[in-house]
DNA sequence: AACAATAATGAACGATCGCTCAACTTTATC
DNA sequence: GATAAAGTTGAGCGATCGTTCATTATTGTT
Protein backbone atom coordinates (compact mmCIF):
# COMPACT_ATOMS: atom_id res chain seq x y z
CA UNK A 1 0.00 0.00 0.00
CA UNK A 2 1.05 3.83 -0.71
CA UNK A 3 3.43 5.27 -2.57
CA UNK A 4 6.65 5.20 -2.49
CA UNK A 5 9.00 8.47 -2.54
CA UNK A 6 10.81 8.96 -5.89
CA UNK A 7 13.64 11.01 -4.62
CA UNK A 8 16.74 9.80 -3.52
CA UNK A 9 17.25 10.91 0.02
CA UNK A 10 20.94 10.28 -0.26
CA UNK A 11 21.40 12.39 -3.28
CA UNK A 12 19.19 15.58 -1.74
CA UNK A 13 21.34 15.55 1.28
CA UNK A 14 24.54 15.52 -1.08
CA UNK A 15 23.28 18.06 -3.42
CA UNK A 16 21.63 20.32 -0.08
CA UNK A 17 25.13 19.84 1.51
CA UNK A 18 27.51 21.03 -1.60
CA UNK A 19 24.86 24.25 -1.53
CA UNK A 20 25.27 24.93 1.94
CA UNK A 21 28.75 24.46 2.26
CA UNK A 22 29.61 27.03 -0.77
CA UNK A 23 27.09 29.58 -0.07
CA UNK A 24 26.69 29.30 3.93
CA UNK A 25 23.39 29.02 6.33
CA UNK A 26 22.12 32.36 6.45
CA UNK A 27 22.87 33.00 2.55
CA UNK A 28 21.27 29.68 1.24
CA UNK A 29 17.57 30.32 0.80
CA UNK A 30 14.75 27.43 0.93
CA UNK A 31 14.05 28.60 -2.47
CA UNK A 32 17.79 27.82 -3.48
CA UNK A 33 17.58 24.50 -2.34
CA UNK A 34 14.38 24.01 -4.09
CA UNK A 35 16.06 24.30 -7.32
CA UNK A 36 19.02 22.18 -7.08
CA UNK A 37 17.19 19.32 -5.19
CA UNK A 38 14.17 19.15 -7.86
CA UNK A 39 11.78 18.97 -5.24
CA UNK A 40 8.87 21.35 -4.31
CA UNK A 41 8.71 23.01 -1.05
CA UNK A 42 5.97 20.54 0.92
CA UNK A 43 8.22 17.52 -0.34
CA UNK A 44 11.18 18.57 1.38
CA UNK A 45 9.22 20.22 4.66
CA UNK A 46 7.43 16.28 4.39
CA UNK A 47 10.92 14.60 4.53
CA UNK A 48 13.21 17.18 6.24
CA UNK A 49 11.37 18.87 8.74
CA UNK A 50 12.72 22.45 8.78
CA UNK A 51 15.84 24.23 7.13
CA UNK A 52 17.60 23.69 10.28
CA UNK A 53 16.97 19.79 10.23
CA UNK A 54 18.49 19.91 6.50
CA UNK A 55 21.49 21.54 7.82
CA UNK A 56 21.83 19.56 10.44
CA UNK A 57 21.70 16.40 7.89
CA UNK A 58 24.04 18.64 6.13
CA UNK A 59 26.56 18.83 8.23
CA UNK A 60 26.56 15.28 9.12
CA UNK A 61 26.94 14.04 5.61
CA UNK A 62 30.12 16.62 5.33
CA UNK A 63 31.59 15.02 8.81
CA UNK A 64 31.04 11.76 6.73
CA UNK A 65 32.41 12.51 4.12
CA UNK A 66 35.75 14.37 5.44
CA UNK A 67 35.81 11.01 7.41
CA UNK A 68 36.03 8.85 4.38
CA UNK A 69 38.52 11.29 3.04
CA UNK A 70 40.95 10.97 5.98
CA UNK A 71 40.43 7.24 5.68
CA UNK A 72 41.16 7.11 1.71
CA UNK A 73 44.23 9.28 2.36
CA UNK A 74 45.62 7.16 4.65
CA UNK A 75 45.00 3.76 2.91
CA UNK A 76 47.42 5.42 0.39
CA UNK A 77 50.06 5.65 1.83
CA UNK A 78 52.23 3.46 3.97
CA UNK A 79 52.97 5.80 6.96
CA UNK A 80 50.99 7.53 9.00
CA UNK A 81 52.60 10.50 8.72
CA UNK A 82 52.53 10.14 4.75
CA UNK A 83 48.67 9.66 4.95
CA UNK A 84 48.18 12.78 7.13
CA UNK A 85 50.03 14.32 4.38
CA UNK A 86 48.40 13.82 1.61
CA UNK A 87 44.96 14.68 3.30
CA UNK A 88 46.18 18.13 4.44
CA UNK A 89 47.60 18.78 0.83
CA UNK A 90 44.36 17.39 -0.71
CA UNK A 91 42.16 19.82 1.47
CA UNK A 92 44.54 22.91 0.71
CA UNK A 93 45.80 22.35 -2.78
CA UNK A 94 44.46 19.53 -5.10
CA UNK A 95 40.75 19.48 -4.15
CA UNK A 96 40.27 23.13 -4.09
CA UNK A 97 39.08 23.40 -7.70
CA UNK A 98 36.46 20.78 -7.01
CA UNK A 99 34.66 21.34 -3.91
CA UNK A 100 31.68 24.04 -3.29
CA UNK A 101 34.15 26.42 -1.44
CA UNK A 102 38.30 25.70 -0.43
CA UNK A 103 37.14 26.22 3.53
CA UNK A 104 36.26 23.57 5.37
CA UNK A 105 31.93 24.06 6.11
CA UNK A 106 32.40 23.22 9.43
CA UNK A 107 34.84 26.09 10.04
CA UNK A 108 33.14 28.05 8.05
CA UNK A 109 28.93 27.02 10.19
CA UNK A 110 31.82 27.75 13.25
CA UNK A 111 32.18 30.93 11.89
CA UNK A 112 28.97 32.05 10.86
CA UNK A 113 26.31 30.87 13.49
CA UNK A 114 26.26 32.31 16.76
CA UNK A 115 25.10 30.61 20.59
CA UNK A 116 22.05 33.06 20.13
CA UNK A 117 20.50 32.15 16.66
CA UNK A 118 20.78 28.73 16.57
CA UNK A 119 22.87 26.84 19.66
CA UNK A 120 22.08 23.48 18.73
CA UNK A 121 23.38 23.48 14.97
CA UNK A 122 26.65 25.94 16.31
CA UNK A 123 27.19 22.55 18.63
CA UNK A 124 26.93 19.84 16.63
CA UNK A 125 29.24 22.29 14.44
CA UNK A 126 31.70 22.10 17.10
CA UNK A 127 30.99 18.47 18.12
CA UNK A 128 31.94 17.63 14.73
CA UNK A 129 35.60 19.50 15.12
CA UNK A 130 35.85 17.48 18.22
CA UNK A 131 35.25 14.37 16.51
CA UNK A 132 37.63 15.06 13.79
CA UNK A 133 40.25 15.80 16.25
CA UNK A 134 39.84 12.78 18.22
CA UNK A 135 40.29 10.52 15.14
CA UNK A 136 43.93 12.77 13.99
CA UNK A 137 44.91 11.89 17.62
CA UNK A 138 44.37 8.09 17.05
CA UNK A 139 46.37 8.40 13.92
CA UNK A 140 48.78 9.93 15.49
CA UNK A 141 48.96 7.37 18.22
CA UNK A 142 50.02 4.99 15.41
CA UNK A 143 52.43 7.26 14.11
CA UNK A 144 54.18 7.26 17.28
CA UNK A 145 53.89 3.79 17.75
CA UNK A 146 55.39 3.09 14.84
CA UNK A 147 58.11 5.64 15.68
CA UNK A 148 57.36 7.89 12.86
CA UNK A 149 57.29 11.09 14.89
CA UNK A 150 60.68 12.91 16.52
CA UNK A 151 58.61 14.96 19.05
CA UNK A 152 57.39 14.13 22.87
CA UNK A 153 54.09 15.36 22.57
CA UNK A 154 51.05 13.16 23.12
CA UNK A 155 48.89 12.52 20.51
CA UNK A 156 46.25 14.41 21.86
CA UNK A 157 49.11 17.56 21.56
CA UNK A 158 50.29 16.42 18.19
CA UNK A 159 46.07 16.29 17.35
CA UNK A 160 45.67 19.73 18.46
CA UNK A 161 48.75 20.92 16.73
CA UNK A 162 47.23 19.31 13.41
CA UNK A 163 44.09 20.65 13.88
CA UNK A 164 45.37 24.11 13.78
CA UNK A 165 47.77 23.72 11.59
CA UNK A 166 44.53 22.92 8.81
CA UNK A 167 42.30 24.95 10.16
CA UNK A 168 44.60 27.73 9.61
CA UNK A 169 46.23 27.18 6.72
CA UNK A 170 42.91 26.21 4.75
CA UNK A 171 41.83 29.28 5.53
CA UNK A 172 45.14 30.56 4.53
CA UNK A 173 45.19 29.42 1.23
CA UNK A 174 41.69 30.33 0.83
CA UNK A 175 42.93 34.30 1.18
CA UNK A 176 46.50 34.12 -0.79
CA UNK A 177 45.75 31.16 -3.73
CA UNK A 178 50.12 30.67 -3.16
CA UNK A 179 50.29 27.06 -4.09
CA UNK A 180 53.89 27.07 -3.27
CA UNK A 181 53.57 28.84 -0.28
CA UNK A 182 51.15 26.26 1.12
CA UNK A 183 52.91 23.51 -0.18
CA UNK A 184 55.78 24.67 1.24
CA UNK A 185 54.30 25.11 4.79
CA UNK A 186 53.09 21.65 4.87
CA UNK A 187 56.42 20.49 4.04
CA UNK A 188 57.38 22.97 6.97
CA UNK A 189 54.81 20.82 8.93
CA UNK A 190 55.99 17.72 8.46
CA UNK A 191 59.86 17.88 8.92
CA UNK A 192 59.78 18.88 11.96
CA UNK A 193 57.36 16.04 13.12
CA UNK A 194 59.02 13.41 12.06
CA UNK B 1 23.05 77.98 6.55
CA UNK B 2 21.81 74.20 6.72
CA UNK B 3 21.68 71.71 10.00
CA UNK B 4 24.44 69.56 11.14
CA UNK B 5 24.31 66.30 11.46
CA UNK B 6 23.73 65.45 15.12
CA UNK B 7 24.65 61.70 14.97
CA UNK B 8 28.32 60.95 15.44
CA UNK B 9 29.82 59.37 12.48
CA UNK B 10 32.53 57.27 14.47
CA UNK B 11 30.61 56.38 17.16
CA UNK B 12 28.20 54.61 14.64
CA UNK B 13 30.56 53.15 12.70
CA UNK B 14 31.90 51.86 15.49
CA UNK B 15 28.54 50.02 16.59
CA UNK B 16 27.63 49.06 13.33
CA UNK B 17 31.48 47.13 12.94
CA UNK B 18 30.68 45.19 16.17
CA UNK B 19 26.97 44.10 15.28
CA UNK B 20 28.55 43.17 12.20
CA UNK B 21 31.66 41.41 13.82
CA UNK B 22 29.02 39.15 16.14
CA UNK B 23 26.20 38.53 13.67
CA UNK B 24 28.04 38.47 10.27
CA UNK B 25 27.31 40.17 6.63
CA UNK B 26 24.19 37.98 5.78
CA UNK B 27 22.60 37.27 9.32
CA UNK B 28 22.18 41.66 10.38
CA UNK B 29 19.82 43.30 8.75
CA UNK B 30 19.34 46.84 8.28
CA UNK B 31 16.61 47.33 11.04
CA UNK B 32 19.22 45.08 13.89
CA UNK B 33 21.53 48.17 12.71
CA UNK B 34 19.03 50.86 13.34
CA UNK B 35 18.19 49.79 16.00
CA UNK B 36 21.92 50.11 17.74
CA UNK B 37 22.60 52.97 15.86
CA UNK B 38 19.59 54.53 16.82
CA UNK B 39 19.10 56.11 13.30
CA UNK B 40 16.21 56.24 11.12
CA UNK B 41 16.75 54.22 7.68
CA UNK B 42 16.61 57.38 5.31
CA UNK B 43 19.49 59.07 8.03
CA UNK B 44 21.64 55.81 7.45
CA UNK B 45 20.94 55.37 3.94
CA UNK B 46 22.18 59.09 3.56
CA UNK B 47 25.13 58.74 5.61
CA UNK B 48 26.55 55.53 4.15
CA UNK B 49 24.67 54.52 1.15
CA UNK B 50 23.90 50.80 1.71
CA UNK B 51 24.29 47.56 3.38
CA UNK B 52 27.42 46.72 1.58
CA UNK B 53 29.26 50.20 1.40
CA UNK B 54 28.47 50.08 5.83
CA UNK B 55 29.74 46.99 6.11
CA UNK B 56 33.05 47.93 4.40
CA UNK B 57 33.54 51.23 6.42
CA UNK B 58 33.33 48.19 9.59
CA UNK B 59 35.42 46.16 7.63
CA UNK B 60 38.32 49.26 7.70
CA UNK B 61 37.31 50.24 10.97
CA UNK B 62 37.73 46.82 12.11
CA UNK B 63 41.47 47.05 10.81
CA UNK B 64 42.66 49.92 12.02
CA UNK B 65 41.57 49.18 15.62
CA UNK B 66 43.33 45.94 14.90
CA UNK B 67 46.47 47.51 13.88
CA UNK B 68 46.12 49.92 17.17
CA UNK B 69 45.86 46.46 19.29
CA UNK B 70 49.10 44.92 17.74
CA UNK B 71 50.79 48.00 17.98
CA UNK B 72 49.85 48.63 21.56
CA UNK B 73 50.48 45.07 22.48
CA UNK B 74 54.30 46.16 20.98
CA UNK B 75 54.47 48.87 23.02
CA UNK B 76 54.06 46.95 26.27
CA UNK B 77 57.04 44.31 25.57
CA UNK B 78 60.64 45.18 25.33
CA UNK B 79 61.29 42.64 22.22
CA UNK B 80 59.47 42.17 19.10
CA UNK B 81 58.53 38.44 20.15
CA UNK B 82 57.40 39.23 23.43
CA UNK B 83 54.75 41.99 21.53
CA UNK B 84 53.40 39.55 19.25
CA UNK B 85 53.25 36.82 21.57
CA UNK B 86 50.86 39.46 24.10
CA UNK B 87 48.79 40.06 20.63
CA UNK B 88 48.55 36.71 19.89
CA UNK B 89 47.51 36.06 23.77
CA UNK B 90 45.19 38.70 23.68
CA UNK B 91 42.90 37.75 20.99
CA UNK B 92 42.86 34.63 21.75
CA UNK B 93 42.22 34.54 25.63
CA UNK B 94 41.97 38.39 27.24
CA UNK B 95 39.95 39.80 24.65
CA UNK B 96 37.45 36.72 24.46
CA UNK B 97 34.96 37.68 26.60
CA UNK B 98 34.38 41.49 25.60
CA UNK B 99 34.83 41.26 21.93
CA UNK B 100 31.50 40.15 19.97
CA UNK B 101 32.86 37.32 18.79
CA UNK B 102 35.72 35.30 19.81
CA UNK B 103 36.24 34.75 16.05
CA UNK B 104 38.22 37.55 13.39
CA UNK B 105 35.89 39.59 12.29
CA UNK B 106 37.72 39.56 9.10
CA UNK B 107 38.39 35.76 9.42
CA UNK B 108 34.60 35.48 9.48
CA UNK B 109 33.85 37.41 6.16
CA UNK B 110 35.78 35.33 4.23
CA UNK B 111 34.49 32.68 5.36
CA UNK B 112 30.83 33.86 4.72
CA UNK B 113 31.47 36.02 1.80
CA UNK B 114 31.52 34.30 -2.40
CA UNK B 115 32.84 35.66 -4.82
CA UNK B 116 29.47 35.67 -6.68
CA UNK B 117 27.18 37.54 -4.37
CA UNK B 118 29.63 40.33 -3.06
CA UNK B 119 33.10 40.15 -4.83
CA UNK B 120 34.21 43.36 -3.21
CA UNK B 121 33.40 43.42 0.21
CA UNK B 122 35.37 39.80 -0.48
CA UNK B 123 38.82 41.45 -2.28
CA UNK B 124 38.45 44.05 0.70
CA UNK B 125 38.47 41.05 3.46
CA UNK B 126 41.42 39.54 1.63
CA UNK B 127 43.32 42.53 0.87
CA UNK B 128 43.05 43.52 4.93
CA UNK B 129 44.83 39.79 5.78
CA UNK B 130 47.33 40.63 3.38
CA UNK B 131 47.84 43.92 5.19
CA UNK B 132 48.15 42.29 8.43
CA UNK B 133 50.62 39.77 6.91
CA UNK B 134 52.97 42.49 5.73
CA UNK B 135 52.48 44.36 9.11
CA UNK B 136 53.84 40.87 10.38
CA UNK B 137 56.89 40.48 8.22
CA UNK B 138 58.00 43.79 9.46
CA UNK B 139 58.43 43.20 12.74
CA UNK B 140 59.89 39.49 11.97
CA UNK B 141 62.60 41.58 10.04
CA UNK B 142 63.14 43.63 13.71
CA UNK B 143 63.01 40.71 15.64
CA UNK B 144 65.72 39.68 13.22
CA UNK B 145 67.98 42.70 13.35
CA UNK B 146 67.48 42.11 17.07
CA UNK B 147 68.69 38.60 16.72
CA UNK B 148 65.90 37.20 18.51
CA UNK B 149 64.56 34.45 16.13
CA UNK B 150 66.27 31.03 15.58
CA UNK B 151 65.32 30.08 12.79
CA UNK B 152 66.56 30.76 9.14
CA UNK B 153 63.10 31.66 7.86
CA UNK B 154 62.90 34.86 6.00
CA UNK B 155 59.95 37.68 7.40
CA UNK B 156 57.48 36.76 5.14
CA UNK B 157 58.19 33.22 6.17
CA UNK B 158 57.90 34.02 9.58
CA UNK B 159 54.79 36.52 8.92
CA UNK B 160 52.85 33.70 7.25
CA UNK B 161 53.42 31.24 9.69
CA UNK B 162 52.42 33.53 12.52
CA UNK B 163 49.26 34.20 10.44
CA UNK B 164 48.31 30.75 9.63
CA UNK B 165 48.98 29.82 13.97
CA UNK B 166 46.36 33.07 14.49
CA UNK B 167 44.00 32.15 11.95
CA UNK B 168 43.92 28.71 13.51
CA UNK B 169 44.49 29.32 16.84
CA UNK B 170 41.93 31.62 17.44
CA UNK B 171 39.15 29.79 15.35
CA UNK B 172 39.99 26.67 17.65
CA UNK B 173 39.75 28.72 20.66
CA UNK B 174 36.26 29.75 19.80
CA UNK B 175 35.48 25.69 19.07
CA UNK B 176 37.19 24.80 22.76
CA UNK B 177 37.12 27.00 25.12
CA UNK B 178 40.31 24.88 26.29
CA UNK B 179 42.09 27.73 27.71
CA UNK B 180 45.16 25.99 29.18
CA UNK B 181 45.64 24.10 26.18
CA UNK B 182 45.51 27.58 24.29
CA UNK B 183 48.33 28.94 26.35
CA UNK B 184 50.34 26.25 26.25
CA UNK B 185 49.71 26.19 22.63
CA UNK B 186 51.18 29.60 22.04
CA UNK B 187 54.21 29.28 24.61
CA UNK B 188 55.42 26.20 22.02
CA UNK B 189 55.32 28.52 19.11
CA UNK B 190 57.49 30.74 20.28
CA UNK B 191 59.42 28.27 22.40
CA UNK B 192 60.36 27.64 18.90
CA UNK B 193 60.78 30.74 17.42
CA UNK B 194 63.38 31.77 19.66
C1' DA C 1 10.72 87.19 9.99
C1' DA C 2 11.50 85.11 5.76
C1' DC C 3 14.53 82.19 3.35
C1' DA C 4 17.55 78.73 1.79
C1' DA C 5 20.06 74.52 2.90
C1' DT C 6 20.63 70.37 4.92
C1' DA C 7 19.35 66.53 8.29
C1' DA C 8 15.93 63.42 10.27
C1' DT C 9 11.83 60.93 9.97
C1' DG C 10 9.07 56.74 9.20
C1' DA C 11 5.40 54.92 6.26
C1' DA C 12 5.58 52.03 2.74
C1' DC C 13 7.41 49.81 -1.66
C1' DG C 14 8.31 45.38 -4.19
C1' DA C 15 10.93 41.35 -3.31
C1' DT C 16 11.98 37.58 -0.81
C1' DC C 17 12.01 34.91 3.47
C1' DG C 18 10.71 30.13 5.86
C1' DC C 19 6.94 27.51 5.83
C1' DT C 20 1.86 25.46 5.48
C1' DC C 21 -1.88 22.88 3.71
C1' DA C 22 -5.81 21.62 0.86
C1' DA C 23 -5.93 19.37 -3.31
C1' DC C 24 -4.13 15.97 -6.20
C1' DT C 25 -1.41 11.75 -7.78
C1' DT C 26 0.45 7.45 -7.26
C1' DT C 27 0.80 2.94 -5.30
C1' DA C 28 -0.47 -1.70 -2.79
C1' DT C 29 -4.15 -4.47 -1.24
C1' DC C 30 -8.43 -6.81 -1.47
C1' DG D 1 -12.40 -1.09 -9.45
C1' DA D 2 -12.95 0.53 -4.89
C1' DT D 3 -10.26 1.73 -0.85
C1' DA D 4 -6.61 3.33 2.09
C1' DA D 5 -2.19 5.06 2.73
C1' DA D 6 1.55 7.81 1.62
C1' DG D 7 4.04 11.18 -1.59
C1' DT D 8 3.77 15.49 -4.52
C1' DT D 9 2.29 19.85 -5.69
C1' DG D 10 2.32 24.98 -5.71
C1' DA D 11 -0.44 28.88 -4.44
C1' DG D 12 0.00 31.65 -0.95
C1' DC D 13 0.46 32.84 4.25
C1' DG D 14 2.48 36.48 7.46
C1' DA D 15 6.93 38.24 8.33
C1' DT D 16 10.88 40.41 7.10
C1' DC D 17 14.26 41.98 3.70
C1' DG D 18 16.99 46.30 1.67
C1' DT D 19 15.69 50.56 0.21
C1' DT D 20 13.16 55.01 -1.15
C1' DC D 21 11.18 59.51 -0.70
C1' DA D 22 7.70 62.95 0.48
C1' DT D 23 7.41 65.31 4.59
C1' DT D 24 8.96 67.61 8.66
C1' DA D 25 12.51 69.72 11.75
C1' DT D 26 16.46 72.37 12.47
C1' DT D 27 19.94 75.44 11.42
C1' DG D 28 22.73 79.89 9.62
C1' DT D 29 22.08 83.91 6.67
C1' DT D 30 19.75 87.87 5.18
Amino acid sequence: MSKQAKFNRDEVIEKAKNLYWEKGYHATSMRNLQDVVDMRPGSIYAAFGSKDNLFKEALNRYAETSAENLADSMAQETTALGGLKRFLRNVTICNKGTAPSGMCMIVKSVAELTQNDSPDLLAQAKGILQTIEASFANIFQQAINNGEVSTQKSPAELARYFQVQLIGLRTYAQVTNDINAVEKFIDDIFKELH
